[in-house]
DNA sequence: GTCTATATTGCGATAGAC
DNA sequence: GTCTATCGCAATATAGAC
C-alpha cells in the first residue's frame, strides 16, 4: 500500500510536471525531489530525462485506441458523431493533463512527435472522417460538406472548449455537471445550425 | 537598410525562436547569436530574457485590437461572425506565431498570463459572445442557443483548423488559397448544420 | 551602444557505496 | 534498487573595456 512502486510515482509526478511547465520547464532535480526519490532513478528506471518524457507521452497517448471501438459500431454516422463528442469530453475528464501534451507537441514538436503523437492523431481523425463520409454517401448529410474540415472543425470544438479553460473560467462553467448539456448543444448546433 | 536596429532584429528572432520551441526551449546565447548580436544586448534592451518574452507576447497579442472595429460595425449578427471568422483566418497567416504563444500560455501559463493574455481573450470572446446574443434578440438565431459556449465553438473550430496543421499537413491542404472556402464552410456549418 | 570576459548558479548524468 | 557525491557543462546576468 504505502510501498509505492518508484517506477510508478515517477511517471505520476512526471506526468504533472512536464504537463504543467513542459519538457523544458523542469529539472530532473525537481521532478525526482517531488516524487519523492533519488534523482538517480531516472536514469535508472527511463535511460534519462528524455525518455521518461517518452514514458509519460505513450501512457497518455495510449487512451487514443477507444476511436477503433466508435468506428466498428453499428450505428449511423449521426449517432457515432455523438459518440465521438462524448467520449472526447470524457478523455479531457479522465485524461486532465493530456491536451496539454497534445497541444504543447503540436506547437513546439519533440522527437517523439512523429512517433507517438502523429500517428495517433493521424488514425483519429481518419476514422471521423469517413464517419462523415459515411454520412454524406448514406444522404444523411449535405453532399456538399467537406469531410476533413468537417472532422477537424468537431475535434477543434470541443478541443478548444477545454484548451480555453484558463481564460474562461471566471464566465463559463466547465464543471463535469454541464457536459451532458454540452453535448447536446454542440448535436445541436451540427444539426440545425444556429 | 543594413543597419538593422537591434532591438528589432532580437524582437524578430525571439518571436521565432520562442514560438518554436517555448520560453524555456531557447538560450539568450542561441537568441543573440541568430540575431547575430552580443548577448549583454538582451539585458541592455529588455532586462533579461523575461522582459524579452514579454515584449513579444505583448506585440504579437496587440493585433486583437481589431475586435473592436467587428463589435462596432453596423452590421447583422451573421455578418459579423463571418467577419469574425474572415479576420481569425487572417490574423493567423498575418501572425503564424501566434498560435503558439496563445496555446503555450493557455496550457503552461507564464506570470505574464495573467497581465497579458488573459485580458486580451476575456475581452475577444466576451464580444463574440455579445454578437450571438445579438443574434439571439433579433430572433435571427434560436433561442436555447448557449451564447458562451457558441461563441467558443466558433473560435475553436478556426483555431484547430490551424493548431493541427503539423499533423494534418500531409492530407489537408492548409494554403491560404483554400481559406475563402474554409469560411464558406464554416458558415455552412453554422447556418445549415451537417 | 556594443563587446568580451567572467561570476555564479543550476543542469543532466553517473560512479561507487550500501 | 536506492542513495550520495561529484563531474563537466551550459545557463543567465553583469562588470568593465572600448
Amino acid at each position: 500500500m504505502d510501498k509505492k512502486d518508484f517506477k510508478t510515482k515517477l511517471m505520476a509526478t512526471a506526468t504533472r510536471l512536464f504537463a504543467e511547465r513542459g519538457l523544458h520547464g523542469v529539472s530532473i532535480r525537481e521532478l525526482s525531489t517531488a516524487a519523492g526519490v533519488s534523482i538517480s532513478m531516472i536514469s535508472y528506471y527511463f535511460e534519462g530525462k528524455e525518455g521518461l518524457y517518452a514514458s509519460v507521452l505513450t501512457e497518455q497517448f495510449s487512451c487514443f485506441e477507444y476511436m477503433d471501438l466508435i468506428k466498428n459500431k453499428e450505428t449511423e454516422p449521426l449517432e457515432k458523431i455523438e459518440e465521438y463528442i462524448r467520449w472526447s469530453i470524457q478523455r479531457h475528464r479522465d485524461y486532465p493533463y493530456l491536451l496539454r501534451f497534445y497541444t504543447s507537441e503540436l506547437t513546439n514538436p519533440t522527437r517523439y512527435f512523429g512517433s507517438i503523437v502523429q500517428p495517433t492523431i493521424d488514425k483519429a481523425l481518419h476514422i471521423l472522417i469517413d464517419i462523415v463520409k459515411e454520412g454524406i454517401n448514406k444522404k444523411h448529410f449535405r453532399e456538399e460538406l467537406n469531410p476533413e474540415d468537417t472532422a477537424l472543425a468537431m475535434a477543434g470544438m470541443v478541443n478548444y472548449y477545454f484548451l480555453s479553460t484558463l481564460a474562461t473560467e471566471k464566465f463559463i462553467n466547465h464543471s463535469p455537471e454541464r457536459d451532458g448539456e454540452l453535448i447536446r448543444h454542440y448535436m445541436d448546433i451540427f444539426t440545425k445550425g444556429l
